[in-house]
DNA sequence: AATAGTGCCAACCGCCAGAGC
DNA sequence: GGCTCTGGCGGTTGGCACTAT
């Protein structure tokens, strides 16, 4: 957010500027990097005549300036992904973001703390308990897989340059101040993956070392990794016939259902619910559930 | 219209690891 | 081996924007 004043943003500890960076920096760190490449960041900082430490330009650039920097709101697809890759990972940021191309690991961060851990404080539960792990796969990533199903025709290319396909109100890109200077400035490098299924192509291919085994049922292509990872029988949503595997309702899934308005929520996650749970008709409102992240119906349900 | 509450996200901080000397 | 520098990472914070009352 350049040029927006901060309360410590004027000078302070000698030479060095601290809090929103203003057009004109950003100008000067775009220009100098285009010239000269990124890397050695204090002397970056010192030669392209900014009084910001090293690691603020660093930090401006990959988060915000470069231009392959994809704003605006996460698909269906990212979702499930980051959803698919914390529960692997845990709070590995900088790693998941390798996985979706154009996200930051600053952006997945909030994402996570924002949307899904609110959620796991509507539940009442700790989002690193097991209940909160098996109402992530239970009920959000098959959901995200109908989403994605649903609309598999856009499933694919989400460059950067394509961020017109993003849902234009939900779009944070419409906030003022918040185009990337940079985009109109640079050439996109081409370095990584462009598309998502690019990304969990390069999962399949590097992550044979580690915990292969999660992905045995993943397929090169994400629509079909992600239809094959629901009839895959060690996943948690493994479907039979139209249900759910109950083997999968073993688990503890309690949540104190008498701690919210059990009416405006729309999707309650007891037991009860669960068995009687189909993939096909999960009891929430289908027209926004992802279209806006977590944070419309399902989500907002405690307030 | 004013105020309060909440969501979102850019930016900062502290810690750590690796490289170079 | 110890020190310094640098870059990277995850956690946290502050403030604007939006929504509800």
């Amino acid at each position: 957010m350049p040029s927006l004043s901060k309360s410590f943003s004027s000078e302070d500890e000698g030479d060095l500027r601290r809090g929103p960076w203003t057009l004109e920096e950003d100008t000067l760190l775009v220009h100098y990097i285009a010239r000269h490449g990124e890397g050695r960041w204090n002397l970056l900082a010192k030669h392209a005549g900014l009084r910001r430490t090293g690691k603020s330009c660093r930090l401006r650039w990959l988060n915000y300036l470069k231009p392959d920097v994809k704003r605006g709101n996460l698909s269906p697809e990212e979702q499930w992904l980051i959803l698919e890759l914390h529960s692997k990972w845990g709070n590995r940021w900088s790693k998941i973001a390798q996985h979706l191309p154009g996200r930051t690991d600053n952006e997945i961060k909030n994402y996570w703390r924002t949307r899904v851990q609110k959620q796991a404080r509507h539940l009442k539960i700790d989002a690193n308990s097991t209940a909160f792990r098996d109402f992530i796969r239970l009920f959000c990533m098959p959901r995200l897989i109908q989403k994605i199903e649903g609309s598999s025709s856009s499933s694919s290319i989400m460059s950067p340059q394509n961020s017109s396909a993003l849902p234009p109100l939900l779009d944070s890109a419409s906030k003022p101040n918040s185009t990337p200077v940079a985009a109109s400035l640079l050439p996109n490098t081409g370095q990584g993956p462009s598309t998502l299924s690019e990304a969990i192509q390069s999962l399949d291919l590097h992550d044979q070392n580690s915990d292969s085994s999660e992905y045995n049922c993943t397929n090169s292509a994400i629509s079909s990794q992600i239809s094959q990872f629901s009839k895959c029988p060690t996943s948690p949503f493994h479907v039979i016939g139209n249900n759910v595997d109950h083997n999968i309702l073993g688990k503890d899934f309690s949540v104190d259902n008498g701690c919210y308005d059990m009416e405006s929520m729309n999707l309650v996650a007891t037991s009860s619910m669960v068995e009687n749970y189909s993939i096909g008709d999960f009891p929430v409102d289908d027209s926004n559930w992802f279209d806006s992240g977590f944070s419309d119906s399902l989500w907002n349900m405690g307030g």
